[in-house]
DNA sequence: TCCGTCTCTGTAACACTGTTACATGCGCAT
DNA sequence: ATGCGCATGTAACAGTGTTACAGAGACGGA
């Protein structure tokens, strides 16, 4: 016993106000999209569905295993990863942005996962095409495990970062100060810095950099 | 007002159940220590005081803030980052690892910082250095910002990728399956990937191979 | 000395949260 | 009709951050 039961039978839905484990978990996943995880409690949840609290309890369980589900239902979502390019080098990078992308259009899927260990979940559509391209490129055993988890790393902890960094408008005093210290040595690069950073050269710099590297040195 | 009041004037000591703002500080950081950012509840932390909640309240305003300001304090603490090496390359490298260990030789400021828009404030001894450093391998401006940015988000990215993943001792059970299914093809590559990643290496070869192009490029 | 003011602490409450023990209804098969 | 199992509801427990309000104690000025 888990504590989640088995989806409903249909027969059982003429009953006054009866909900499904589908509803429960769009809904939660429709609250999670528009507040994040921490918008999502179970009271709300419930009052959305016009329900009482426990019956989402004995749908899904737990809070804990309903955001679990949520996380495999964006992962399903997803689906696999477009790969473009001729060169070993081109699709690999291609397979970083693609990531890239494919997460930052989530970003319930990163409020899903932090603070809960399940990046290598949300990793996995990208590790399977990155083994099966470095394979391709002839890397194989240990070497390969190495490339893929250098990609995946970079993929995810740019991310993750990118994602932490865009959220607030405007940068702390200590470090707005740093800045204008700065701004007295190299005026452009001060200015450069106080700007927004441009993710995507910087990602791509990074990502092309270090295939490049593994790749090069076979 | 804040929020905030001003430190108490020594003369007040003589009270019965007196508290600092100090000590506030102090144990907060303590329970942060041993349990994480949600094992501080303004209760709890009264409770340790010897003291109602609301003179926490009165010293240090409110959560957030004293979080804050807990931040700020383990960044007081971390002091500057040791530079080593002749070449730049190696110099640049060196800060990367500095500041790596320097961030996961403290898992509370992680856990202060997630899930609050400070990693930039985390990043700062970081990047005052790799302004030094890069400004002494030549590159000013635009081109500076870039590589400043670009190890900062390598690093950061990294550490906080690596700091979640560490947590767990095993892998979903979907990438488990997804193993097993590797393992197929390429014995070797499904027991590396299994085995946790040897992070030093997997760090080390993705900020050298950044560093390197940023600067050969030039 | 009295009185007011400022600093600091305490009591008690509000509005939340996740979770659960328990009772109740409803539909279906026997 | 009776019972069984699925599904819901009521009400509570323990915990959270936060605050309105009252009180204690020290200090300065009249």
């Amino acid at each position: 016993m888990d504590g989640t039961r088995a989806t409903p039978k249909p027969g059982n839905a003429a009953g006054a106000s009866r909900v499904t484990r589908d509803a429960v978990l769009s809904t939660a996943m429709r609250l999670v999209m528009e507040s994040g995880t921490e918008g999502l409690s179970m009271r709300k949840l419930a009052a959305e569905l016009g329900v009482a609290v426990t019956s989402i309890y004995w749908h899904v369980g737990n809070r804990e295993a309903l955001l679990d589900e949520l996380v495999e239902r964006v992962l399903r979502d997803m689906g696999t990863i477009r790969v473009t390019g001729t060169t070993p080098v081109a699709r690999i990078v291609s397979i970083a942005q693609a990531s890239r992308h494919a997460i930052l259009d989530r970003p319930h899927l990163i409020s899903l996962v932090r603070e809960r260990g399940l990046d290598s979940l949300m990793m996995l559509p990208t590790r399977r095409a990155l083994v099966r391209e470095f394979a391709a490129a002839g890397l194989h055993g240990t070497r390969a495990a190495l490339a893929v988890q250098s990609v995946q790393y970079q993929v995810a902890g740019f991310v993750m970062l990118e994602r932490a960094l865009t959220g607030l408008p405007v940068e702390p005093p200590l470090v707005q100060a740093w800045l204008d210290e700065v701004a007295e040595g190299d005026p452009e690069l001060a200015r450069s810095m106080y700007d927004p950073a441009d993710t995507d050269t910087l990602f791509d710099v990074a990502v092309r950099s270090i295939v490049e590297s593994l790749l090069h040195e076979a």
